[in-house]
RNA sequence: GGAGAGAUGGCCGAGUCGGCUGAAGGCGGUCGCCUGCUAAGCGAUUGUGCGGGAUAAUGCCUGUACCGAGGGUUCGAAUCCCUCUCUCUCCGCCA
């Protein structure tokens, strides 16, 4: 969330940071308008406290004193019932500031293009060609039938629509990937492996960004106060969640592989078919925590670490800077990387990087004691898909495909294959 | 699942019949003194949020809140009552 006082002193920051996405709303005016409210009782209340301490103390005094306090415990219980009644309004209008600060966006940053959809963001920089075939080449979800390696089907009997069994070979390949890119990032990139808990709390999800005001994109647990995680971002970000960090321990650099569950709400009709959207799927993330000064610089290493898992399973891909209609919630700029996905003939999201400065930070409470000492600061997250996993495999699967309808096991995964060079049909 | 114990400042650990405890004492940290070096010793200092004030300014002054979380009783609660969460021990069960 955004600063009470930067939104007292600069409220145009945060105003022109809505418009910017689009999003027109008076609620920065409201939370300054409670705001103010509540500082006026705060005074009043305050005051009415400090007398309420002294008078005790001498009530306390009197009594020990054998004197008779009687005249001072009458005055002080209505001051005390004034106090009750002005302590319960300010909590009144704290929750409700509260609620409005968690329901406005973050600032873009400046370098964000302007623009209200996908069609306006700006294409930084691509890699390699699009794939192009001498035969009619397969989507992901026919071949994934034709090689046995997917099966909608019975997952659909199983469970529902959007869900999917792997298997074989497909199961291999998904394992690989998440193995394979693991072993990137803690070995080369420097980052510490840890495997989350699936489900977090309420609190949790707020301090990320995902509630209050998305819960229907969730998966609630029924009769508990658990969430299935909808990335791994949320809790690891969540990991120091109320802690004060020593400035030497930054930068921290995570990564880590979960399933990742999203209820995908008003996404009905849309990519009914194939990998490309599912309730459950695989992801290995990258998570941040770094100083404010260095958050754009670990941001674009962040999306070079992600790149760096494209490449070396030779997918082309485009890097996106979202616009700011186009931008996360909680975001203040992020690069999508999109992968080229022959059945689309099209680009398609598959990873997602953002800087979410001091935002998660402040809500989910994690600072950092600065060098030379002072006042705990809040640090800045950063997190990116580092790469997701399900949509990695479509793309593996369509990009090298051979007109016999086997596939080519990219060079980087054969180890984790076991030398597999190739998915055939099954004999 | 059953039975019991507990949750206090960066850590350990006191807190008596509710008042003089933001919190004894110790450790650690910081600064100063002392000291051939190291070690030891001596002195001082050492939380966070919020409001207000002054300021070029992190700093500073002042008020207030915080002893797991949330409510309650009371003139006054770390201390009493209720609810919740978490931790530990024993038994049972289990990957």
């Amino acid at each position: 969330m955004l600063d009470m006082k930067l939104l007292r002193n600069n409220p145009d920051l945060a105003v022109n940071g809505m418009k910017k996405r689009g999003i027109h709303d008076n609620s920065v005016d409201e939370a300054l308008d409670l705001d103010r409210e509540k500082r006026l009782l705060l005074t009043e209340v305050e005051q009415m406290k400090n007398q309420r301490n002294r008078v005790s103390q001498e009530i306390s005094n009197f009594k020990r004193e054998g004197m008779d306090a009687e005249e001072k415990i009458l005055e002080m219980r209505d001051v005390s019932r004034r106090i009750k009644e002005l302590d319960d309004r300010i909590r009144e209008l704290n929750d409700k500031i509260n609620y409005l600060l968690l329901t406005i966006p973050n600032i873009p940053h400046e370098s964000v293009p302007s623009g209200v959809s996908e069609d306006d963001n700006m294409v930084v920089s691509r890699w390699g060609n699009p794939t192009t075939f001498d035969f009619q080449h397969q989507a992901h979800w026919d071949m994934g039938e034709h090689l046995n390696l997917l099966d909608f089907e019975r997952a659909g009997n199983v469970t529902g629509a959007r869900f999917v069994f792997y298997r074989g070979a497909g199961a291999r390949l998904e394992r690989s990937l998440i193995n394979f890119m693991l072993n990137l990032h803690i070995e080369e990139h420097g980052y510490q492996e840890i495997f989350p808990p699936f489900m977090v709390h309420r609190d949790s999800m707020v301090g990320t960004g995902q509630l209050p005001k998305f819960e229907e994109d969730a998966f609630k647990i029924e009769d508990t106060e658990y969430f299935l995680i909808p990335t791994a971002e949320v809790p690891v970000t969540n990991l120091y969640r109320g802690e004060i960090l020593e400035a030497d321990q930054l930068p921290m650099r995570y990564t880590a592989y979960s399933a990742c569950f999203r209820a995908e709400a008003g996404a009905h009709g849309r990519d009914t078919r194939g990998l490309i959207r599912q309730h459950q799927f695989n992801k290995v993330e990258l998570v941040k925590f770094v100083s404010p000064e260095d958050s754009y610089e670990e941001l674009e290493s962040l999306t070079a670490d992600a790149e760096r898992v494209l490449q070396l399973l030779e997918l082309p891909y485009r890097k996106v800077n979202l616009c700011a209609g186009d931008l996360g919630f909680s975001s203040a700029k992020t690069y999508d990387l999109e992968v080229w996905m022959p059945s689309y003939d099209d680009y398609v999201e598959i990873s997602s990087c953002s800087n979410f400065e001091d935002y998660q930070a402040r809500r989910a409470n994690i600072r950092y004691r600065p060098k030379k000492g002072g006042r705990p600061r809040y640090v800045h997250t950063l997190n990116g898909s580092g790469i997701a996993i399900g949509r990695a495999a479509a793309a593996i699967l369509e990009n090298y495909q051979q007109e016999d309808g086997s596939v080519v096991v990219p060079k980087v995964l054969k180890p984790y294959m076991g030398g597999l060079e190739k998915i055939c049909f099954p004999h």
